[in-house]
RNA sequence: CGCGGGAUGGAGCAGCCCGGUAGCUCGUCAGGCUCAUAACCUGAAGGUCGUAGGUUCAAAUCCUACUCCCGCAC
């Protein structure tokens, strides 16, 4: 088929891979413009415009659709469909509309649950059992249109953002090819999206990464794996002199069988490892990372860095009241 | 010229502000203890303190330039 390929981070990659490789037309591809990123703060193209220069395909970064020439320029590929998969931008009607079978996008979570922006993330922060990519026919509204096709995945509980966004990115790539053939022999049916068990995955924000001591093993657990590799949990350790450390936790695993006495947030050292006492049980940090520098192991970790057993840490929750 | 941090034996770090014998936690090697060990004890090897200049009686430490690395912001 002819098509267009829209997206921007190294998540929608594999997805423009695939569908270059199975033979299909891609006409064009959309990114984002290139925008200053990185040290020094250099004009850098996204991830899937590199892969798109790498093909040989033509690209376009409008910074919207709002020109009537950008509009205008899209409607001219005279497309059959139009591929989205995290573009980063809200397509007008007009957009939508352009191509013969419309715009399809590949979204990462078993819609109607976890419409938005990172609902990745939020999935395993929740501590779901499960997700899924799903293509979804786009509609004006966010996350909102009939399911095409769904393939669910499940989470483990050693996975994190990092691993379920390169395992999602290859089954949606395997899914847009099963709807791009099912969409040519006219066999694809929309099923509407049930709109018992909407919820939204809304952007985080960094005092929303900060850790809270106070909750269960399981929920710590999920929240430092829901946020790793980025934008990465966090807690403050207190220094004798100077400021507090705000270190990064980028694995965890709880340890049912260690117990510490003391209040969540109280720490021990013990064998190159680290606990900390939540509400019900100790959870094993297990990679972190200090201001500055990038994250290693935990008993690395522990070898530069002066930590006392027994050492209190303030949560969200304590450093609040 | 976006902001900031860093370069110290094989690893991760401290020391730098207030110049003056190179330190910590590990690793390695040897020996010991132990039924045994990733545990414990003793000892040893291993460093041009990123590069080039400058100041000084003396520079890891102060000054200048350069190279490379990293985090944030994106």
């Amino acid at each position: 088929m002819r098509l267009a390929f829209m997206g921007t981070p190294a998540f929608s990659v594999p997805v423009l891979g695939d569908l270059v490789a199975s033979g299909h037309e891609v006409a064009c591809v959309y990114t984002q413009p290139p925008r200053p990123a990185g040290r020094g703060r250099k004009l850098r193209n996204t991830p899937v415009h590199e892969q798109a220069e790498a093909l040989c395909l033509p690209v376009r970064t409008p910074l919207n659709f709002k020109e009537a020439e950008d509009r205008d320029a899209f409607a001219a590929l005279d497309l059959d469909v139009a591929i989205v998969v995290a573009y980063g931008l809200i397509l007008p009607k007009a957009i939508l509309a352009a191509p013969q079978l419309g715009c399809l996008n590949l979204h990462a979570s078993l819609l109607p649950r976890w419409r938005g922006a990172a609902p990745i993330h939020r999935a395993i922060m929740a501590g779901d059992r499960e997700t899924g990519m799903q293509v979804m026919q786009m509609e004006a509204g966010l996350d909102t249109g009939p399911i095409l096709l769904s393939e669910t995945v499940s989470i483990a509980d050693t996975d994190t953002t990092g691993t379920m966004e390169a395992q999602l990115a290859q089954v949606g790539a395997q899914l847009a090819l099963r709807a791009l053939a099912a969409l040519e022999r006219g066999s694809l049916s929309a099923t509407p999206q049930d709109e018992n068990g909407v919820c939204y995955a809304h952007k985080i924000d960094a005092a929303e990464a900060q850790i809270d001591w106070g909750q269960p093993v399981r929920t710590v657990d999920c929240h430092i794996r829901g946020l790793s590799p980025a934008p990465g949990a966090w807690f403050t350790l207190p220094q004798e002199a100077g400021a507090d450390l705000r270190i990064k936790c980028l694995f965890s695993r709880p340890a049912p069988d260690v117990t510490i006495e003391g209040p969540p947030g109280m720490i021990r050292v013990k064998n190159d490892t680290l606990f900390v006492q939540c509400q019900d049980g100790a959870i094993a940090l297990e990679r972190l990372q200090r201001p500055g520098r990038s994250h290693q192991p935990v008993a690395t970790f522990l070898r530069g860095i002066a930590l006392a057993d027994k050492t209190l840490l303030a949560s969200r929750a304590t450093s609040l009241a």
